[in-house]
DNA sequence: CAATATCTCGACATATGTGTCAAGAAAGTT
DNA sequence: AACTTTCTTGACACATATGTCGAGATATTG
């Protein structure tokens, strides 16, 4: 291969972490067997240790793609430039509407993975807690007392991952649709017609 | 054995109830394996085909088990005696205080469960739809208008499902401290202190 | 085109799981 | 004590999973 740097010359070892992903999130850890992966790929079984030492592994680089995403995307949107708290809790909702910010899938089940993996709950812990400051700080900024700013915030991230648990799927219509009673609970204030006009807009492309 | 009716005379299938809801809900049911039972009961693995037709059975005793319980008493809790909007909502709380109530770690297991099992889908859902309608009521009974009492039916039930899923330990003392806030969030009302008072009487037996 | 690095495969060894069966303990009944 | 129902067990047959190895296919490069 000529192009840019080293960016691994054949085929797969992408192909067997994205149908790990596929499995991980549609059934669970359970279900990242290095057998059924192979046999969606076409390819051999023992193949799969040329590329990974071992699940291990395997487990690991999925562990590490999500710790990479989510939570930083979060972060980010909780910073973003807002003048009220609703246009800022509203910045936060792009977040459950664009997948690219923000993988719910993937994080239902890394979550569910970490009850069984007590190696894996830490990591999972530390990101809550980015979380969780992220968000109570968008609520310090716009003078909610701490203690207030807190329980908003954890109702927010509870909601956001109550919803996912669910597995609700109402279309994107009614889902944005709802969002400014959302906010509206979450933050104790109306958003203006104007506000949700602007967020509205982000999300019909 | 004389005594009442025939309360199964000597000891098991109980004890394979148990043991599986322990592993069901500890780990999910991945982990609900005859072998690990067997070991774990100190009993021949085979022994555990006398009581159940197979691991299937088992399983659907697990349903059975969840269904005859979490749903009914939230519902009952929706429909207690209240004068405000936000006693209504402190008989709600009741649940996620009382674990005989509302089995919390149950409903996850199960939850996660129906997500890669199709035939477990629809009992889930309608048990979601029984909760969402309870707790809706509610909201209707005091006057909320019929969009905004949904989506704050919503937020409940996300909420609950979300602080569960993300394995909070908060002590009870915490807990129950944080609960006005959150009232305050779900209804858009400050509980009074009375009310606070009360629903502080019954969780410190 | 030959040498080399990269990747795939089938056979093997091993572990854990499911379910059946017939032999037989153990407890209750007559 | 003899009989019957209730429960337990080990041997067997089979399926699915993990990981190792050496033989070989398939590029990439010299």
């Amino acid at each position: 291969m000529n192009a840019v740097s080293h960016p691994k010359q054949r085929g797969t070892e992408e192909l067997w972490l994205d149908a790990a992903y596929r499995l991980l999130t549609e059934s669970g850890v359970e279900a990242v067997k290095v057998m059924p992966l192979a046999k969606s790929l076409g390819l051999s079984r023992t193949s799969f240790y040329w590329h990974f030492k071992d699940r291990e592994a395997l487990l690991e680089a999925m562990v590490t793609r999500w710790e990479a995403r989510n939570t930083g995307n979060l972060e980010a949107q909780c910073v973003a430039y807002a003048e009220t708290i609703c246009e800022a809790m509203l910045n936060i909702c792009d977040c459950w509407l664009m997948p690219e910010l923000f993988d719910s899938r993937l994080d239902l089940a890394i979550r569910n993975w970490a009850r069984t993996d007590p190696a894996l709950r830490p990591r999972v812990e530390q990101a809550d807690q980015r979380r969780l400051e992220a968000i109570t700080g968008a609520f310090l900024r716009f003078g909610y007392p701490p203690q207030e700013a807190e329980v908003r915030a954890m109702t927010v991230l509870y909601t956001q991952l109550g919803y996912i648990s669910m597995q609700i799927d109402e279309c994107p219509e009614t889902r944005i649709a709802r969002i400014p009673a959302y906010v509206a609970v979450f933050t104790g204030r109306e958003p203006s017609e104007a506000e949700f006009a602007r967020f509205r807009a982000r999300h019909v492309a």
